[in-house]
DNA sequence: TTGAAAGCGATACCAT
DNA sequence: ATGGTATCGCTTTCAA
């Protein structure tokens, strides 16, 4: 591996003076710039950033925490993820996909040893205890996301509770009364601890109450075979419900085939509208869902943004950004039935 | 941050003997064992990587390498990747996803720089600028996926040829004659690179001629908009066609729905088989699709496998591996029309 | 079994 | 505008 110390040795210079030149840290005359550049060409030097890292203290490398065991990496991960990647290097850092299991220690262990300058947390739950490991380490850290209480952290998230109530509000328009809310969820029993739905699920009561309504809430496991079975099962266990929002959609497509398999129509019969979803997603669909769109790429960005500004600038305040989902029309709600 | 320095102070010893214990490196009596470990849980002592990298020569973190700005990050390379840094860390590494363009130097400048060990290259084309450039490096690395002529380099990749034709086979058992294989590709012109694709069609071809029958080739880009639009004008442009050879997942559905917009009935009129899909992509079609089972998890275990076996014994033999796709059954396959 | 000390590659302070 | 050098945290050889 060719060194500093080649460099410098081939240029006649220090190794301060080929550091200088490399960062721009200081001016070296215009001379000795070239010759040192010469040097470095001719060599093929590449600075070793563990060396960098080391003295610097510094990697200008940040972390995307993913709990990829827990939750396969889906489309929609995708899409936070490039925006944030772009982001980043606009930014003059790198930004890695770091899997880490939802236990507490592996955040840590990774965040708090100098590897990254800072750390992305994705998949935030109500409850997450990678969230007081984190505050204890002196990695700066944002959120994409938000605990149950998040005062007092940095994060961007989406603002399902707007998200809700657009939804609510363009189906009891049209004369819809009676609801259905399908979240997901990827293991049984610890629904209550993903954000998005619980969130999702408190906003919907809400309005239903407010606005005098009845409504129901679902689980459904976030896959295409369990969509089906669960569409297929929907009609008999809600008979009145004309109306369904749905946040989950990789099950999407199934439950309306399953749906339609017992004979329900969508729209005519049962009104349908994807939360936080992609026009993607939602053209899977037949008829094509009409969706309220995911912020996938200005959350990853603001999140991105949010981490280095607390890197460069560790006093400034807490940025908690929220982001409604905004309504793509598609051909999946109608007039309520026998309203027409 | 707690050194080892503060450890050594702590528990009287020197900072080798911190290091041994820490390392298992060396024999080190059970008394002063124990005391460096109390001295360690006491202070919250946690080894910097940075230091120990910069030391070694090793960082023990192996890097993913993806191209996610031409191509984001899809559920079939969250399979690659969960499977992948699953089996790295039982085998003792960190696997991080690092986003590259597909431009060699990117490629290079990371995997140069001792930053990580070694290197798994994804998404690679038939003609891949990046692997001459990893070649040139010191590096060791290895590809998921390969070249046009992956001589000499270290890869796993699917049997594209195998999978073909066990699907060919399949519908000629059925007594279809004109077939159509569809693949797919993120951008217009740029298909000829891509391997699955090429590879699939050049396999096709052979087993059509081969068993003098008919076959097309199409295109259809990957997003269930296009696919829609793809499947409605279908059976004008090949009013022949009673057998589709599909390599396109994310299109999958959004062509099922066009070809039903279209009057096409499946699997009646046009049998379909997946190829290199999953279960919960093949269930949200309607009817479900038969398809073949991409190996992703397999590959991923295999890759990851491969790379730290270069790492770690560079001078044994080059591992080249082929995973054929395995038919799952489904309902978008029938009896040729005209022949019940 | 344990310790002293020489690096690993780059940064940045203090001189000149 | 340059250069000498201590330093970052850890590993590892060589001695004791």
């Amino acid at each position: 591996m060719v060194t500093m110390h080649d460099v410098a040795a081939r240029a006649n210079v220090s190794v301060a003076t080929v550091s200088f030149v490399v960062n721009g840290t200081k001016p070296i005359s215009p001379a000795t710039t070239s010759r040192v550049e010469q040097a470095m060409r001719e060599l093929g030097y590449r600075r070793n950033p563990v060396g960098a890292a080391l003295a610097r203290g510094r990697t200008k490398i940040i972390g995307m925490l993913y709990p990829a065991l827990q939750r396969p990496l889906s489309g929609t991960v995708g899409g936070f993820f490039t925006s944030a990647a772009v982001r980043a290097q606009e930014r003059g850092y790198q930004l890695v996909l770091w899997p880490i299991s939802n236990e507490s220690d592996e955040a840590m262990a990774l965040a708090d040893t100098g590897l990254v300058d800072g750390v992305l947390l994705m998949e935030v739950q109500l409850n997450d205890n990678r969230v007081p490991a984190l505050v204890q380490g002196r990695t700066p850290f944002a959120l994409i996301g938000r605990t149950a209480d998040p005062e007092g952290l940095a994060y961007v998230d989406v603002d399902f509770g707007a998200t809700v109530t657009t939804a609510v509000e363009t189906l009891v328009a049209l004369g819809h009364r009676d609801f259905c809310l399908v979240t997901g969820g990827s293991r049984a029993g610890r629904f209550e601890e993903h954000g998005p739905a619980e969130r999702s699920r408190a906003a919907f009561l809400a309005d239903i109450e407010a606005a005098g309504l009845t409504g129901a809430v679902r689980y459904c496991l976030e896959d295409s075979r369990e969509g089906r079975a669960f569409g297929r099962a929907f009609r008999d266990e809600h008979p009145d419900v004309t109306a369904m929002l749905l946040l989950n959609e990789h099950a999407a497509p199934g439950i309306v085939i399953g749906l339609r398999e017992a004979g329900v129509r969508v729209p005519e019969d049962l009104s349908i509208i994807s939360l936080g979803s992609s026009a993607h997603m939602a053209n899977m669909v037949d008829p094509a869902l009409t969706f309220l769109r995911s912020p996938a790429d200005e959350l990853g960005r603001l999140g991105v943004d949010t981490i280095i500004d607390r890197i460069e600038n560790p006093d400034a305040g807490l940025p908690a950004v929220l982001i409604p989902c905004e309504m793509v029309p598609g051909g999946s709600i109608a007039e309520a039935p026998g309203r027409a």
